[in-house]
This record gives C-alpha cells, sequence and structure tokens, in this order.
DNA sequence: GGGGCCGCTGCAAACGATTGCAGACGCCAA
DNA sequence: TTGGCGTCTGCAATCGTTTGCAGCGGCCCC
C-alpha cells in the first residue's frame, strides 16, 4: 500500500492540537515551550503513526538542506573510496548526506558541478578538486558557502583544508633514498597547478638541496595528470633524456605505476636497477610486484576530519578556519633497494 | 555578496506578469499555453537575471527529487567505483543526482539507508546490497518505489535488475582450466546468502558435472564476506583439510587474493603449485603478482544500464520490469597454468 | 480584588514552486 | 447586436514545515 506520508497534521489532529505544537515539540530547541503532558501525547501519536519529517518541506523553509556536495577527481582513482568513506559516515552520523560528482580535473565539468549543487542547495561543500588558483573557490566565499578542501589546497589560502603536509611526506621519501646510497634521483611530477604536484616538487627540491645535492631539471619531468598512462609517458621522456639516475620519486602511487611500465618496457628492472617510490599508500599497492615503497596518508581520517570541519562551518558560520596538515609516514617495501652503480645509463640496462 | 535566490517571483515582477504564467513559459509541458511574445520576455527575463529553479520547491509541490539513492556494501571495494561511476554520469545526463550510502552487507544499515533515503525522497532505489531473501526488496516494491538491482539479485525476481551471467562466467573458469589439465579444482565460494556467491557456487557444480567430475565437497568452502581476510581463512580450511588438489576457483577477485595470501604462508607457489582465478577483474589485478585470471564484467556499463533503467521505471511507472543479464569475458593471466601432477598433497607442496 | 506577567497554545504568513479554475478578451457566426 | 467559443493570463490553494505574534488563562503580588 503506498501509505501517502504521514504529516504534522495527522499528528496533531490526532492529538487535537495545532500542527504548531507538534512541530514544537519535534524540535528539541523548542520542545521546553510546550507543557509536558502534551508534549508527551505528541510524541506518542508521532510514533505511533510512524511520523518523519519531511526534509524537502523543512529544507524550503529554513533553507538547509542537510545535504553536503562532494566533488572528486575521479572516482576510481583509488585514493578516493576511502576518504570518501570517511566523509560519508561522519556526515551520515550528523544527519547529513552527501551527494558526489566526478569532474576529471576538468575546470568546466567542476564549474557546472558547483551550479549543480548549488541548484540543490547543498548546505556546503567539500572539493577534493581544487586547483592552486582556483576561481570556484573564490566565488564560493563571495556567497558564503561553507566550503572545506581536502587532499588539495589552494595558494591564496583562505580556505578551510585537510591536507597532508606534501613536503614532509618527499622530505621522508628522499630522506630514505639517500640513506640507501642514490644520489642522482629523478622526479616523474604531477601536474603543477595543483598543490600536490607542485609542493611534492618543491619538497623534492628543497630535500636535495639540504642534502648538498642540486635538483637536476634533467632528472626532472612533469606529467599533465595523476594517472598511469601519465607516468609512463613522464617515464619514458626520462628515459630518452639519456641521464643516467638510480631512482625516481614519483608524484603519486598512480605515476609509480606508470613508472613501473615504462621501466618493464625498457627492459628495466625494479628495484634491481632502478628503484621508485610513490605517494599516498592507496589501496592494493602493497600488492604489486614489487610492493611499493610509498607514503601513507590517513585516507580515512582525512575524510572524516573534512566533514567535521565543514559541519562546524556550517553549524556555527563565524567558527574559525582551519586549515589542517595531517603528517604522512613513510611505507618502505619492495620497489627501493640499494644504489646500484652500474645503472649508470639507464636506457641501456643490464637487462 | 550572498545574492539571495531568484525567484519565479522576480522574474514575474521584472516582466509584470504573474508568477505562475512564469512557471507556465519555463515548463516545456505549459510553455505552449501562453503567447509567445510574453513567453520570450519572460525567458529573456528569466537568464537576465539569472534564474535557477529551486529544486526544493519544486519537489515539495509535485513529490519528486530528482534523487536517487545507491546502496553499496563498500565503496572501497574497487569493483564498485567504476559502476557508480557508470550511474552518475548517466543519472547527471538525465538531470537526476545520486546519493550514496555505504551498508557493509549488514542489514540493519540497510534497513536504515533505505528509510534515510525514503525520508529525503529519493525518486527510486539502485540497490547493489540485495540478499538472495530480501525483505526491504518487498517493502519498496509495497511502496511502489521504483527499484533496480545491479550485480546481485532476488531469488524470487520480480525486480528489474542488471546482473552478470555468474553461471556462464564460472563455467567459463572451469572450461578454462579444465582445458589446462585440472581435475581437483576447489572452490572457495562467497555467501551463499547472496545470488553471486550462491550462483557462482552453483555454476561450478554444474560445469564440473557436464565434465563428468563430480563436484567434491571436500574441496569446497564458504566465506561469510567477498572480502581478503575471508579468502584467506577459507584457503587455510581448505588447506588444512588435506585433499589434494591444483587449482582453486574463487568467488570473486578479493577472495582470490586472500587465497594467494593463505598459499604463500603455506609455502605454495602460484600458478606453480596451485592456479588461482577470481571473478570481476576488477581494477589492479592485472598488476599482481601473478596477474589474476579471472572473469571480466562491464561495471561501468552495468551502472549505466542500471540508471537507464531506473530512469525508465520512475518516469513510466508501468514500463515493463526487465532483467538484464550480461555476458562475461574470461581474461586469462598468469595465476593459472597447467596442471602439476606432483601437487597431490598441497599442504606438503613442493617448497 | 485588580493588574501584570508568564507559560502555553493557536493563528497565519511565509518558503518557492505547480495547477485547477475562472475571468478577460477577441473573434466569428447567427 | 449578441451569444458562444477559444486563447491567454491571473488568482489562489496547495505541498509540509517553521516561527513571529497574539490571545488566553492562571498565578502572584501588591
Amino acid at each position: 500500500m503506498a501509505s501517502s506520508r504521514v504529516t504534522l497534521r495527522d499528528v496533531a489532529h490526532r492529538v487535537g492540537v495545532h500542527p504548531s505544537t507538534v512541530s514544537r515539540v519535534l524540535n528539541p530547541r523548542t520542545r521546553d515551550m510546550v507543557s509536558s503532558e502534551i508534549a508527551r501525547q505528541v510524541s506518542a501519536a508521532a510514533d505511533a503513526l510512524g511520523y518523519r519529517p519531511n526534509p524537502i518541506a523543512y529544507g524550503l523553509k529554513t533553507n538547509r538542506s542537510f545535504t553536503v556536495g562532494v566533488l572528486v577527481p575521479d572516482l576510481t582513482n583509488p585514493v578516493f573510496p576511502p576518504i570518501i568513506r570517511g566523509i560519508e559516515d561522519t556526515l551520515g552520523a550528523k544527519g547529513y548526506t552527501a551527494i558526489l560528482a566526478n569532474c576529471d580535473n576538468d575546470a568546466a565539468r567542476e564549474r557546472n558541478a558547483v551550479d549543480i549543487m548549488r541548484g540543490r542547495q547543498v548546505d556546503g561543500l567539500i572539493l577534493a578538486t581544487a586547483h592552486r588558483d582556483d576561481p570556484l573557490i573564490a566565488a564560493c566565499a563571495d556567497d558564503d558557502l561553507p566550503l572545506v578542501l581536502i587532499n588539495r589546497t589552494v595558494d591564496n589560502s583562505a580556505a578551510a583544508s585537510v591536507v597532508t603536509d606534501d613536503i614532509a611526506g618527499i622530505g621522508m621519501i628522499v630522506a630514505h633514498l639517500l640513506a640507501r646510497g642514490h644520489r642522482r634521483i629523478a622526479h616523474v611530477g604531477g601536474p603543477q597547478t595543483l598543490s600536490t604536484g607542485f609542493n611534492r616538487a618543491h619538497g623534492m627540491a628543497q630535500a636535495m638541496q639540504r642534502a648538498g645535492l642540486s635538483a637536476d631539471p634533467e632528472l626532472t619531468v612533469f606529467c599533465d595528470a595523476f594517472t598511469e598512462h601519465e607516468g609512463r609517458r613522464g617515464c619514458e621522456r626520462l628515459l630518452r633524456r639519456g641521464h643516467a639516475f638510480t631512482a625516481i620519486v614519483a608524484g603519486n602511487d598512480l605515476l609509480a605505476i606508470g613508472c613501473y611500465d615504462a621501466l618493464a618496457a625498457h627492459g628495466l628492472g625494479c628495484p634491481a636497477d632502478i628503484s621508485v617510490t610513490g605517494f599516498n599508500d592507496m589501496p592494493f599497492v602493497d600488492r604489486l610486484s614489487p610492493p611499493l615503497t610509498t607514503v601513507r596518508i590517513p585516507h580515512y581520517e582525512m575524510g572524516a576530519m573534512a566533514a567535521r570541519s565543514l559541519i562546524e562551518r556550517i553549524e556555527r558560520p563565524n567558527a574559525p578556519v582551519r586549515a589542517v596538515r595531517l603528517e604522512p609516514l613513510l611505507v618502505v617495501r619492495g620497489s627501493t633497494a640499494p644504489a646500484v652503480s652500474r645503472a649508470r645509463h639507464p636506457s641501456r640496462g643490464s637487462r
């Protein structure tokens, strides 16, 4: 039976009071306006009838939707599912629900997605799609739509955010490689228009200089996207240049996997000839061959923190905006080995 | 500037007509009720002011939300992200948006999620969480809430669905193993309360019988969930029994990965001693060591079809319910090899 | 005993759209 | 000229809530 919805009016009618009284009883903030006797009757009637408030009507009246928009570059990138779980779990616990959009790093799609979300009256936005210079974010700030950035951030950061300390993370990677005797270390970096790609490249240069090594531009390539395909292309560009190196620091795990492919295609062994590192410790990289040395970030917790942060900003609009930076953790696995001096000229590798 | 929303009234006021007229102009179905001259002016004013209809208000009046609920067991299972992309892309193209919930195969969480979704007035539901005997589905049917099952289905199928032909898929797996000389083939199956686990187990028994081999209950174990952990436990149970076998057909890719772990822990090589197969061809199983032989299902397309099917049911409530069954594809990789007769007694394997 | 206050409840107007109904107007035919 | 019809537009109710305001008792205190 398509039992039509139970409304405030139905409950009110059953008890013999006015709908507004029922509304007040059911709203904890106004509950003590009504006598406890009537309140009791109303509550009883409400759950006898199985009353469930209609969030649409509530939203219309109050301009709240208890909905937040979540923009990710690409859900099929394995970093994101755990983050999103973190977001949804904590959002759900507070009565919010998330609506998700994939944007493929395309500014137009991002704009469109934000438009749709605003159309749907989201109470706030969690963006995993920020570009270093992102007009969308300023636009949201102008309309004071609460906003939290996750994973990536923007340059002139007035926005709340939850990100990893990319520079520290790469620092740990470089230190690890240096300790294993690597000196000529290449970088297959991510897009420099993203804070992650940019900071990791900078972190790498810094760490090298700290060790008294110059960051060799000949050993650095940048990719247009954080994908396996781009990682492979970047690594191939690197190999074609013909400069010797013994390790590759990739901008993230997907780029590292692309490097695996390129190395294999050139008959080079990892880690036998070249060590490779990633970033993110996304699911299943421990099962690659070889298992990937990388930097772990607390995916689920990041999502949870971002969600908490957003809810705080929604519910107390002038709470301080916090920019959280989480410390990553080095995870050493099989893709890094002591430097081998014979691997002078990688394109003439020993296999 | 938090420019407050442009409403029908604003547009009407600017042109000097009544809001209802504006409404009619903007609704394609009623547009020809109003003279083309006024319609022109109204449209012009509407996009001069940047009018965007308020879906909340629309929803309140019409009981439509242009929102659909998507329930998955666990987003971090890599099978789902591509499916969800397929769902979201086609939903988005039709003006719908999805709200997602993880349910962890827990009936209570599923019930709760459905409650929340109905509370939010979703226009329909896509369930990837169906149990073979699922009370929720009957309940939705009773309230005629449009519904499409994906990946899993129910026994007494009155519901629309998009699933893989599990029996055919396992048939291909078994044929492949038989062709490579395997005769004693074990099964690490999924939960028998799920159509996928059940059908794959049955498909296996059938295929074995067709080949004149009895399905040996001693070589069959069932797991409580489709997880790596359960796969490992299942495989260990199998090994402890001490019966000889040369191949394992796992209920899905995650269980297969668990088998990898158990075999490795027992000093058995895959595929040297034991061949292993999966199901789903989820992302990255081609990069495991060894790369997993499995059965490919068209994830993205499944999602897209389910979304199309749901929209059809929403917009034409008495359209025929269709149960789509997609043909899978065998993908042979490195985890299967010709049977070795020496691997008689796996727990005393040759390494 | 009367005035004031307070605690409780109802009234009605929103929120922003949709839609049945009715009125206004023009036009044609009788 | 008038009646009728068709076309266009406005009116107002409605969807299910929230919330400012007002009214109504009762109680206390002077």
